[in-house]
DNA sequence: ACAATTAGCTTAATCGATTAAAGCAAATTT
DNA sequence: AAATTTGCTTTAATCGATTAAGCTAATTGT
């Protein structure tokens, strides 16, 4: 291992102090009142020994590590590692670094990860919250560190976050669905008392005030039974012309049982979907879904925590969706 | 902020110096010979006060950040996301941080964010390294920086790696193929100097000596383009009757490009596709393929590469793939 | 001409933990 | 009784950068 450059090598070498290298490297020339000389000296040779200031040394000193948190529910669902991406690009430009965490959507598990980063001094973090983890992002918000969540928020927590207009797209997505003549809805959530799952609701019931209608929430642990034998209630019993998922995995995981059980979409039964997915290109007829601007969030998020960072104040945002009724069409 | 409580802050409410402190906290009472109620009373204190020790200051003292990172092709590509999550559970395991980059297939890419990470001070890397990032791989061996590949590996290079038996899953995987009756095949690679295409060719080469088959290779850069032109060529010219994907967005994108263009799988052209994705589970006949064992190579990484960053010793692992002829059942 | 300012630079403390070396009793050996 | 060992603890340097405070000589003001 080669042995790293520091300050005081440069000193050395020019003979002066390390402080006066301080200040002109870190760009405070004005403030040690730095001879344009020396200042001039001082980047050339630092320049020539190839300086690679010292991370950690200044987060000691500083007190900023330059690295913020991300936690979502699970880096490897689609959603999220998009976000992730973004994220991860656009902190890149503010010199930031993130380190990621999945929570499977629980709240102990969020816990445990906010801890960790909290113990690497993260200065700030983006998260999407698990249902019923108020309580850690309100201690987060308790000991001054920096947070924004995104795609989800608490109504009741005083936070910056990011989402987009969840009851909005939602309501004109099924009203979309209206217009082409279905009658008979099934909507299909999950049983959670997050801010955005009850908009969606909230936006399907709106929409649907005039005709027949069905809420289903299932469990998320359970999701992959209780999916299947809600769909089994609708198809048999509710007997609904269209389904409408509320999220990507419901809407991946409904898509799934709807073909192996050889429903045909439309013609037997229509579907409006949240979020895309690639498996909707599989399909011979456009899957109707509520496309959510994904970068957009996430880079937004990043600016948002950026700002919290430097200066003390809250931002909410909530972005516009778009409906996708068309497929993309292959050049 | 809540003020952080110090080893200093232990040391002088007991009356003791930090280095006692220090030397019962972090597990070193034998070295420095600490009395049995000191060290039972430091570990009360700091129980007490709820101490939590300064990750920085360590990594300063000790020149170890615990902080490992994973540059994939892209982490919004499933694939790595799996990988990423894997990485990211199994280093946790082993206390370890890890931040995450992705270089686009791009040496160039890659080369900023190994210098970024190394800026930060990584303790090792796990890479999936895109082609020609030779050099990049050999600089980070020179630094005595420890490395371990994954998926892709240089076979002049000399580092770590954990990767799939590439040559040996592709040659059963097309022997099955041609067990089911197949005479004509198409083999669609990226063009790339990477060992793990090179492999997959091979088995591919190997498999197919005695039938009529023919090699494709698309640019990575252009693949949307020339997959379209190579899948004409091989339905109108070849008019082979299964074709071979050598990786998953090759295989996923070529079934987009079929489904969209109503080439019935396996009636009118069979496939044979590599690594797992969610949209096999939405055609009706199974998509024959080989699932490489994502989560298994992504701990080994981790565990190699925190064996390497303890003892100086290279290791090289390649892994067995399951070939999966059959559709999950969906219970 | 003499005080006040200013430009240019250095000193030294600090962030928090680690750890070799040294100090000092008490206990043991010679 | 002197010498050595053992047990327990402190001292102080160190990692590398930051920055308030201090110092000196030159410049400016009146």
């Amino acid at each position: 291992m080669v042995k790293k450059v520091s300050l005081k090598d440069i000193a050395l070498k020019i003979g002066v102090s390390t402080a006066l290298v301080s200040y002109v490297l870190s760009g405070n020339e004005e403030k040690g009142r730095v001879g344009k000389e020396t200042a001039e000296k001082i980047r050339q040779v630092a320049k020539e020994l190839n300086y690679q200031p010292n991370h950690i040394a200044k987060s000691l000193k500083t007190g900023k590590t330059n690295t913020i948190g991300l936690i979502v529910a699970d880096i490897s669902n689609p959603f999220f590692a998009s976000i992730a991406r973004a994220v991860e690009d656009e902190s890149g430009k503010y010199g930031l670094t993130t380190i990621i965490g999945s929570s499977d959507e629980s709240p102990e598990k969020l816990k445990n990860l906010v801890e960790v980063f909290i113990k690497r001094q993260v200065d700030g973090f983006i998260i999407s919250p698990p249902d019923h983890s108020e309580e850690t992002i309100e201690y987060i918000i308790s000991l001054g560190i920096p947070i924004c969540l995104i795609d989800r928020h608490f109504d009741h927590v005083k936070s910056s976050y990011v989402v987009t207009d969840n009851k909005e797209s939602m309501q004109k997505a099924v009203s979309h669905l209206l217009g082409m003549g279905y009658k008979n809805l099934a909507f299909i959530a999950y049983n959670s008392t997050l801010q955005h799952m009850k908009d969606r609701e909230q936006g399907f019931l709106d929409a649907t005030s005039e005709i027949y209608s069905q809420v289903y929430k299932i469990n998320f642990s359970k999701q992959h039974d209780e999916l299947a034998s809600t769909i089994e209630v609708i198809l048999n019993e509710q007997k609904a012309d269209a389904i409408v998922f509320a999220t990507n995995t419901l809407s991946v995981a409904g898509l799934k049982y709807l073909t192996q059980h050889k429903v045909k979409i439309p013609q037997d039964l229509n579907v409006m979907c949240f979020d895309f997915s690639e498996v909707y290109d599989f399909f011979y007829h456009p899957i109707i879904h509520v496309k959510q601007p994904i970068e957009q969030l996430a880079k937004e998020s990043v600016t948002i925590l950026f700002n919290q960072m430097k200066e003390e104040h809250l931002q909410q945002l909530v972005l516009n969706s778009e409906l996708i009724t068309k497929t993309r069409v292959m050049v």
